[in-house]
DNA sequence: GTCTATAATCCGATAGAC
DNA sequence: GTCTATCGGATTATAGAC
């Protein structure tokens, strides 16, 4: 807390004029970040499922590299949560799961997709994604278009 | 270091008889997670490169799955290792994956993958391949080994 | 709405008896 | 080698002045 006051230049009893207390602040975070993912993502069912993965992979990519520190939040202060506030990140989260299980399902019935278990292959998909904030950095070897390209094809490949 | 005294049934300033500070104790956990997973890696590189990149995510999976706490600890408690002993245990991760990629560039070379850059297919592989440790649990709808067999081919597609 | 001051508690680490 | 006791400092949160 002390530091969040000093970032904003304020002393650490006045940050409780907008919060009751740290686990308040931490979920608020939390669940604003899950909720404006579930917000931003956009899905249509009608376009064929070969482009609706693409889509998904790019925004994906996308909306966690233009939120690093959401994202290692999320990620690190999971365990900090209590059960109740756990309970009601996770049911975002799998929310978030389910849309791209979705598409994975549409294409499975549709004979474009080759997958044996879906709910697998939704969790591999978003680990292998998200894992491209702990090493991409802007300015390397390769743009963050050219890595949305490499992985758009590696998760194609991986579902067909 | 109270919890971890109170776990091994001393008094915290005992542990001061094994360690000489906590970061001390921090760091030696992480290279010898480190150093045995180097040392349990095993690659032939007389292999066929799509049996070796099967043997490696068979391994990956199963060295990971029989350590929870310990990877746990590799992932969370980065950030609290000083620069110096970041940076060692850093170049051990560094060559865990460089066995990955030298079996990619070989499977490229000879032409069995299709990858356009193996070292973001390394990271792509080994993220997706971490990420089981974070859901799948002993008992449910399928085994251990069953999850494998489908990351294998999810893999195996993806580089092909 | 912000400040200072402080309560209550937790932490890593050390000292010295045994 | 373990214990008790404690130091110095950090933490979240509150109280009350302005």
């Amino acid at each position: 807390m002390r530091a969040i006051a000093a970032e904003v230049g304020v002393q650490a009893g006045a940050l409780y004029n907008y919060t009751p207390d740290k686990q308040s602040l931490l979920f608020d975070l939390m669940e604003g970040h899950m909720t404006e993912l579930l917000e931003a993502v956009r899905d249509d069912p009608a376009l064929p499922p070969e482009a609706r993965l693409e889509a998904f992979v790019a925004f994906h990519i996308r909306f966690h590299h233009a939120r690093p520190d959401a994202v290692f939040i999320a990620y690190m202060e999971l365990r900090n949560l209590t059960d109740e506030n756990f309970a009601r990140v996770e049911a975002l989260r799998r929310r978030y799961e389910d849309g791209l299980e979705r598409i994975l399902r549409d294409g499975v019935a549709a004979g474009v997709f080759r997958v044996e278990d879906t709910k697998i292959a939704t969790l591999a998909i978003i680990a292998m994604l998200t894992g491209v904030n702990t090493w991409f950095r802007e300015g390397g070897r390769l743009s963050l278009e050219e890595v949305t390209a490499q992985y758009r094809d590696m998760v194609r490949r991986a579902v067909t």
